[in-house]
DNA sequence: GCAAACTACTTGCAAATGCACATACTCGGG
DNA sequence: CCCGAGTATGTGCATTTGCAAGTAGTTTGC
């Protein structure tokens, strides 16, 4: 009678993945002191050489508030530093330090095993094209949220 | 020189994904005072007649003690009621209530144009891959995670 | 060249989160 | 029948979270 399974809707099992997934992620990060969001900001910082609390913000998804304190954090750890832009004296600039480096080479074959054990048995065709799927909900989604502010306004 | 780019990896998008579409979710919902889990467990409550708290937390993706929590909430706002198990009193029993049901009713349609808006020009066989990726990485990782604990005994 | 609108980041604060532990109940073996 | 291991849920508490508001720097339009 609901006319409506769960079990059908993508979102379901990507929250499910997900959550399981960072949960197993936790465990395997606490021997090094890291939790989930600051093993994102880690990778993403590691993925380009510098970043601005806001483009950070966005490729590691955390809010920009929290990301103030989880930077004070992993700056405070000699994870990371801060360094000031030139060009614009509002801009933080983000890099990892010599440690952080090091830290992430640490963790990240961890990580690799994890995403393997994921993926096992799914052919790379699978793969491919979940993340070409999954691109391009993201970017339907960036286009819904225009649209929204264009009718507030 | 990072030898490792963030977007190939599926993981980086599934997050992208869920946070960009839990964000706009949790706008929507504002409207009704639901909040993002809530919702979840609404619309598992919705699918299944009945549930343990065990249940919903696997089925909700939340933590065992944050829902007991986040029921107690629901409970006061009248939209869940708990009912105690005959077969073994320590289960607890949830269910909508009349009010619940109509809540769900009320906040479906919202959601299912989110989840429209993202799907927006992707083919059916790439929602049915999809589905069919997220849930064998899914079953991977329980078995992961029980090879892990085999491990740990 | 300056005021208003905008953007980048930070802080205050109340609420949500999850770990570790506590309690209540069940089940299997002696 | 009772004990101990196992399971289901609830509670204490420290931490994390994110909205809203604040500060500082930049751009736009007159």
């Amino acid at each position: 009678m609901p006319s409506f399974d769960l079990e059908s809707h993508s979102f379901f099992w990507m929250t499910q993945v997900i959550a399981c997934r960072d949960r197993q992620l936790a465990i395997e990060l606490k021997g090094e002191g890291l939790r989930v969001p600051e093993w994102r900001a880690l990778a993403s910082l590691h993925a380009r050489k510098s970043l601005s609390m806001s483009e950070l913000s966005d490729l590691a998804s955390i809010d920009r508030s929290t990301l103030t304190r989880t930077m004070d954090r992993m700056q405070k750890a000699g994870w990371v530093m801060r360094l000031s832009d030139s060009d614009d004296m509002r801009v933080t600039r983000l890099a990892l330090t010599a440690a952080g480096q090091r830290l992430f080479a640490r963790v990240w074959p961890t990580v690799e095993r994890l995403n393997t054990a994921a993926a096992e048995g799914l052919p790379e065709s699978a793969l491919g094209m979940l993340r070409w799927t999954l691109e391009k909900m993201r970017h339907n989604l960036d286009a819904d949220l225009e649209s929204q502010d264009s009718r507030a306004a």
